[in-house]
Parts: C-alpha cells; structure tokens; sequence
DNA sequence: ATATAAAATATGTCCGGACAAATTACCACT
DNA sequence: AGTGGTAATTTGTCCGGACATATTTTATAT
C-alpha cells in the first residue's frame, strides 16, 4: 500500500531534521538557505521551501525574510517526555468511585469521531457516569467513556457494567496500557451534567481528555472528565531536562 | 505601524474562518473547491491553497484528495501546547511574543500573596502583557509576572522592561531555572483582560500558574498566563512506567 | 436492482517565473 | 571607531503550468 516513496520535500525535511538531532546544526546556527538546498538536491525553490515548511511545524526552525532559517530546537516538538505516568493515573482511578449511570450504543457525530478518530456513523459505545471520592460523597466528575463497538470481548464487558467501579482498566480486564496521551482545556459544564452535580448552569470547568493506548499503539478507549469549577486545580512539576 | 494590508491568502482564511463560525459551513460540509476559490476570488490555485492551509493549521478543516475540504470545527483549535521540562517551557516562551503592557510595584493583596507565598502588604512588582504568536497577530493569551520586590539586579531589569520580549528568562538574565511548578484549572477572564484580549465578558479560560526556582530552591517569579475559550488545549502523554 | 468499470472531479506533488520586503554585508565619510 | 547609505542576499507573496493520485460520480453490464 505505502510503498511508493515518500514525497522529496518530506524525504529532505527527514534529512535536515537527522542532521539538527546528529549536531551538525546548532540551536542558534542557520539552516543552508533555500537556493543551497536547490543546488544541494536539485529540486525546485517550492520544494525546498516544503520541506523547510515542515521543520516549521516541527517547532525546530524559525525563518526570517532576509536573514535564514534558524534552528531553535534540535528535536521535534511534539509528544514530550511524561510528568507522570500511566502506573499514576490507574493509582488515581482506583482511589476514586465511579457510578456508571448510563451505557448505550450510538452512532459517531461529528464530536465522538474526533474523540475516537473515526468516521462518522461508526457505532461506537459510551458510558456515562459519575465520579465521587467515595460512596455517599457528592460527585466531583462526570466521566463519559467511549470505544468504537466491535464483537470482541472488552466492548461486550463494556456494555454489561453497572454500578460502581473503582478501577475500570483492572475491574474490566481491558488489558495492558502501553501510553495514555492527555489533554486539558476550560470549557462549560452542559447543563445535563450541570443538572447531575447539582451547579448552575454557566459552570466552567477543567475538561480532560484521556485516550488509553495497548502496547502496540492501538486506541482501546476514550474518557472525557470534567471537573467543574475554578476550585479543582491539575497541578505537576517540571524537571530541569538533563 | 500595521498600516500594510495583509498578504490576500490570510485574507481569504480569515473570511472563510468567520462564514464557518457564522455557520455558512457546517461541520461535516464541504468548503468550496480550490477552483471555485480562484474564480469567486480571482486568485491563482497557489494562493487559494495557502488560504486553506491556513485553515488546517488552525485545525478547522481537514482536505482529502479527490474528495475537497472538510470542515472539522466551526473555531480555531488554538496549536496544541505541550510542555513537560524547564526546556520545553524555555522553548515555547522563545517561540511567542510577549508584549509588556504594564509594570509597576503593588503590595501583595491576598491573591498575591498566595502566589509569592509571602506575607500581604509585602512589596512586589507586576508585570501584566499580551502573548501572541507573532508580531502582529491577536493576542492569545493575558500574562502576569509577580516577583517579590527586593534591591536586587534581577528585580531591576524586570521594573525596566519595555515593549516585546521573546525570551523572557534568557532576555532578562533571570538566571538558571532548578525546577518549575505548573498548575493548571478553569475559571472566567477577568472582564478587564477580557476587553484587552477583544472578548465577551463571560468567556472561559484556562488558567496557568506557574513557579519558577533557581537551583537552590529558591522562588524567583511567578507568571499566571490566562488562555481564553474552549479552543485552547493543553496536552500531554504518559509513559508506561518501567 | 446491483455490481463493475470508466470518466470526471478535486487535491497533492513539483516545476518555473517574477517582484516585494526584510535583513545583512559592505563601503564611504566623518 | 562610529554612522549612514547602498548593494547584496534571503525569505515572502503570488502568478502560471503540468502531471499524479485519490475520491466521487456516471455509465454500462448482468
């Protein structure tokens, strides 16, 4: 299928971006200039400029008309190292009480296709619930769970839970986790789960979204948490990289 | 100072971005094609193409070939900020602009004081500016810089600064960074950053504090970045812990 | 009515050109 | 040595063209 060779301004980009990581261009040095690279590959300015195009998204260089291509970073910038890990998060979860409210098979819109980076229409199912320090506490989270449906085990296991869990990745048997990519934003409660948490209606709240991994890069599920109010606060530190 | 026009292909985008928001085109319709672009806007293929890179980049629509260009959401997906060492921190901070507003001395109210973790009525300087991509771009986010005032150098150079910084730990010789703290919730802009930044009054942001020590622990500033609306999203990944 | 093949459509890759704008380098003058 | 002006260099904007590739639509066959 893909075995056709990479476009040329993808292949130079992968070339500079070796020779950033390998030294041979310091953060603080200049990039050949596009007529160089012209010359070095025989290519066109339009395909020296893609490729340098793309180092630009990396976040590993920086142009200026007049001046050149500088190099600001010598790796891509993308997925950095963890401040925490997936050993954390499972901890986290299993110290906390989530009450499954809701279980049901949907078709993907548009939002639960992006989550799920399918397409829409795909059935996929969605768990809808709860999340409390402990039973009888007031609930701190809603937490809504989704998985593109299939007939293998796990989404069977899925659609049959009720109640509480405390740690749905073990309770579940959903198997090893290999990462769990992590991502946060302020937005405002809806006013159905506003209704569930007892809170007005223009609520903020922290959202984050957890896409869990297996160990060969698979996406297993989704979970969406959002934790109203200013008072919930994420907080980590940073190391000083060495 | 801005007094050129913009280059035609951001002025494509920025139409097509606002007949998006305005509801125009849906989420899951199709932008008009490359072809229909150049005659409606008498342009040449290359520059309808910029347009609608453009309009990727802001993670608005996705474009598939034979197919057209799919709009994913109807507002920017501000870039992805991901960030889990000092360096990476260091990086970003070069990356954006900050632009000054204002400095002067306060002494710590309440609020204040919890972030410097000193005592109310200590003397401190503020530092209030605007982050932007570039020179020239809107402001994405509202920063305050605290640090407890003192007769040293650093204290200084923070009282004098002037108009853009790119760096601002390097750019004020703030000295080595030990370690950083970084706390993360949701609430609501300020109505006075809210008029600066050009937004409602109710808009949701996430909030970003974070705490800068030197290597012997000591706390050297604090900096609480304000980043308005749901587009904003903050992420990273966790490793299976070995 | 359904399946398959062919044609049309829409974006992707890559070439070339020209002029504009910003920065750097160089030179002349004080 | 410092300053100002000019020229050279480098990237940015925008035009045009051609062919390749992937998807959708249409036509044809069963």
């Amino acid at each position: 299928m893909s075995s056709l060779p990479k476009p040329r301004y993808h292949q130079i980009a992968d070339e500079l971006r070796k020779e950033i990581e390998h030294g041979r261009y310091e953060i603080g040095s200049l990039l050949p200039t596009e007529l160089q690279l012209c010359e070095s590959h025989a290519i066109s300015r339009h395909t020296a400029r893609e490729a340098l195009r793309i180092l630009i998204n990396d976040r590993m260089v920086q142009r200026r008309q007049g001046s050149g291509t500088l190099v600001i970073a010598n790796s891509r910038q993308r997925f950095n190292h963890s401040i925490s890990t997936v050993a954390d998060l499972l901890q986290y979860g299993a110290n906390t009480r989530l009450k499954i409210v809701e279980t049901h098979k949907v078709d993907a819109d548009e939002s639960v296709a992006a989550l799920l980076d399918c397409k829409v229409g795909t059935p996929c199912i969605h768990l809808h619930g709860l999340r409390s320090a402990s039973k009888g506490e007031a609930p701190f989270c809603v937490s809504d769970i989704y998985r593109v449906a299939g007939r293998d085990p796990l989404t069977k296991r899925l659609l049959e839970v009720r109640g509480a869990v405390y740690a749905l990745i073990d309770e579940l048997d959903i198997g090893h986790i290999g990462a769990v990519e992590q991502s946060m934003n302020a937005d405002m409660v809806s006013a159905d789960d506003a209704a569930d948490l007892g809170l007005p209606k223009r609520t903020v709240c922290l959202r984050i979204v957890r896409r869990y991994f297996d160990t060969d890069g698979k996406l297993i599920l989704v979970a969406v948490n959002q934790h109203p109010g200013p008072e919930f606060v994420y907080s980590m530190s940073l190391k000083q990289s060495r």
